[in-house]
DNA sequence: AGCACGCCGACT
DNA sequence: GTCGGCGTGCTC
């Protein structure tokens, strides 16, 4: 008897679980009897379910022990092994350490929602399905790889430098859209997949509209190559599949957008980001991590070559370029054949007078494109039909109830709407407080821009792209197709088509309000209008010069055609004008040159909010750092909740750092009902 | 974060 | 009489 008991073995598992507690947990293992069964011996990186509270979850095992300090009435019993799942690797979990450590969050929060939700399932049976769908999946091919376009020398250079050796080395590809930057990410991948034959490879594009087009790409070039998506748009079944595929190593290429940063690639030897200026690489909820920035450590902790893509790259690369932590790359021409820059020209709004937000000249322009058959790209980035509703009798205007913002006027379905809060109701008939029937639209959204395009055009169809008329999903990839097709003469979005389309009938494009961003309190916003702006460009310039040897146009029209950044635009001279922005970025202690962390507040009022962020300011002081005055957020209220934030700054990141990880222990000890939480380099201040 | 327990207000 | 509000306490 006594036997018996002895030679059943206890192990204890260190395991990380989804929440926000700052520990790991300790359970115990009982190794079943060798002579039963075979021996089964939990690994570090292993998935587990357990039991938590009251609860089961899944957990993943990054340490095992002899003993722990938990008390035996306390520790738990694992509830089940995912043996059938190979454990990640030491690699990845150093990946979640690190960025677990750098933003400021226990390593569960990190690792955990990284994995597909099929996998933590309490029920194996997703999984079971998973690597059985994952077994069928075949290499077998029979298509012939499209041909390799041959490179231009400066492309050459770029995927020889790119390829040159097994080491870390940061690369920034700098080049105009059309100047081949695709090219050399396919090529270069290429190379890389035929030096080992498990070599993987990580593609991150900034959305999802643009994984298809990109998918296609890879396709057709490597035929006989298991591709995996991931992206946040997917069925869990067909995001758990191709997690799979890429943590098995049977994916070669994994394509994808920030959250696919996070995915295990057991084999990973190239990593490529493609417009790593794009905000959207930065999370902005949650665990906020840069998946630039994450991409780089991973690439130097494997030590294999990274690449940032982009024609306006962040401040933050381009700096790195210029000092020579990067190593940079430039495409200067266009190596697509036939394309050449746009010319951009401006149109001063005080001279002439816009008509439904339409100069004389570019309603010109646009009956011009559309008597030769060519396509005319409208940009605006403000969704629904006019931005606010007021009364002109009373001054009423449509505020939201619940946030420092208007309620937008949605003319489709009648609906006043908020664009933060989701907030809802019927555009009313009568001002709600004088009464007049009368009331009035104010702005210009792309709803209503498509209106009087509709009625200055009549002939012409028009087609409107922004996250309204693309709700529903495959509408956008549908929409896209037809202004492929060219089957659609005058194109009106939002950013949503700025980004990643090449439309070969596109001859013109014009921004329509963009001054709003010249002077934002937003200190970042510049640099992102002049991105949007070359990016938009972009869009056109093919079609043209083939027809009649005239480029394509860009129209701006502003109320500042004197302002550096349409200059900078016109000459298409980004590195004049990322000089001048970090010239002025230093002069101002500001990032690049100065590293920040942000401390939030919510509160049912201002008052309470801030006051935490001051007793918060006053809690601790490191030499080196400085903390700056607690301030309501420019929208104050969102969803009735009040919101503040206080920067902290220094010129030391380990020093910032050291500060934040000691300021979170005491922030924490303070036991505040206010809902708080703190943001390592900050992108909307 | 969840989730449960726990003690006070307006309802079938 | 109870359904349910959110305060606070705990999770190996």
């Amino acid at each position: 008897m006594l036997g018996f008991i002895k030679s059943v073995e206890q192990i204890i598992l260190r395991v990380a679980l989804d929440t926000p507690l700052d520990t790991t947990f300790d359970y115990a293992w009982i190794v079943p009897d060798p002579d039963q069964h075979p021996i089964l011996r939990p690994s570090i990186g292993q998935l587990v379910i357990v039991p938590f509270g009251r609860q089961e979850v899944a957990g993943i095992v990054l340490a095992i022990a002899e003993k722990t300090d938990v008390p035996p009435n306390k520790l738990r019993t694992v509830l089940a092994l995912r043996s059938e799942l190979s454990p990640v690797s030491p690699q990845w979990l150093a990946l979640c350490q690190f960025a677990a450590e750098y933003y400021q969050r226990p390593i569960g929060e990190v690792a955990l929602p990284s994995l597909p939700k099929n996998l933590k399932a309490l029920k194996d049976v997703s999984l079971r399905r998973g690597l059985n769908k994952l077994e069928k999946l075949s290499t077998a091919q029979d298509s012939v790889p499209a041909e390799e376009p041959r490179l231009n020398p400066e492309q050459q250079t770029a995927v020889n430098a790119i390829t040159a050796k097994n080491d870390f080395a940061p690369f920034l590809l700098f080049g105009v859209t059309g100047s081949g930057k695709t090219e050399v990410f396919l090529q270069a991948s290429a190379k890389i997949l035929a030096q080992s034959d498990d070599a993987q490879v990580l593609i991150l594009v900034p959305e999802i509209n643009l994984t298809p087009q990109f998918e296609a790409h890879i396709r057709a070039r490597f035929p006989g190559l298991i591709l995996a998506t991931l992206h946040s748009g997917m069925a869990e079944g067909e995001r758990l599949l191709h997690w799979l595929s890429a943590h098995t190593g049977r994916a070669r290429i994994v394509l994808g957008t920030r959250l696919a940063m996070l995915a295990s690639l057991p084999h990973l030897r190239l990593i490529i980001v493609d417009e790593e200026h794009d905000p959207s690489y930065k999370q902005q909820e949650g665990l906020r991590y840069s998946a630039r920035d994450l991409a780089v450590w991973r690439a130097r902790q494997l030590a294999i070559p990274v690449v940032l893509g982009s024609a306006t790259p962040s401040l933050e690369s381009w700096q790195s370029a210029r000092s020579g932590k990067y190593h940079l790359l430039e495409l200067h021409e266009r190596a697509v054949p036939d394309a050449v820059l746009p010319v951009v020209k401006l149109i001063n709004l005080e001279r002439e007078k816009p008509s439904e937000g339409l100069t004389p000249r570019l309603i010109d322009s646009i009956r011009l494109r559309l008597e030769k058959g060519e396509q005319s790209l409208l940009f605006l980035n403000r969704r629904g039909y006019a931005p606010v509703l007021a009364c002109d009798a009373c001054g009423w205007i449509s505020n939201c109830t619940r946030c420092t913002a208007h309620m937008v006027m949605h003319k489709g379905d009648h609906r006043l709407r908020c664009h933060h809060c989701g907030l809802e109701q019927r555009i009313p008939r009568h001002c709600p407080t004088c009464g007049n029937i009368d009331l009035q639209p104010l702005g210009r959204g792309t709803q209503r821009m498509e209106e009087s395009l509709g009625a200055i055009f009549p002939e012409a169809k028009v087609l409107r792209i922004d996250a309204d008329s693309t709700r529903l999903k495959g509408s956008a990839a549908a929409a896209f197709d037809r202004v492929h097709s060219g089957e659609v003469d005058i194109l009106i979005g939002t950013q949503m088509v700025a980004k990643g389309h090449d439309f070969k009938h596109l001859t013109l494009v014009a921004a329509l309000n963009p001054d709003a961003a010249l002077f934002s309190q937003d200190y970042r916003a510049s640099e992102r209008l002049f991105a949007q702006l070359m990016q938009v460009a972009g869009r056109a310039g093919r079609a043209a010069k083939k027809t009649d040897g005239n480029p394509s146009e860009v129209l701006i029209q502003t109320r500042y055609p004197d302002h550096p950044l349409y200059h900078a635009l016109m000459a298409h001279d980004y590195p004049s004008f990322a000089a001048d922005l970090l010239e002025e970025r230093q002069q101002a202690h500001m990032p690049p040159f100065m590293y920040q962390a942000l401390l939030r507040a919510e509160a049912k009022e201002l008052s309470i909010a801030i006051d935490f962020l001051k007793q918060a300011a006053s809690s601790l002081h490191h030499v080196g750092i400085t903390i700056n005055d607690p301030i309501p957020m420019t929208m104050t209220r969102v969803a009735n909740v009040d919101r503040a934030q206080l920067l902290v700054e220094s010129v030391s990141r380990p020093a910032l750092q050291a500060f934040v990880k000691e300021w979170i222990t005491i922030l924490r000890a303070m036991k505040s009902r206010v809902r708080w939480s703190v943001e390592i380099d900050p992108v909307d201040i």
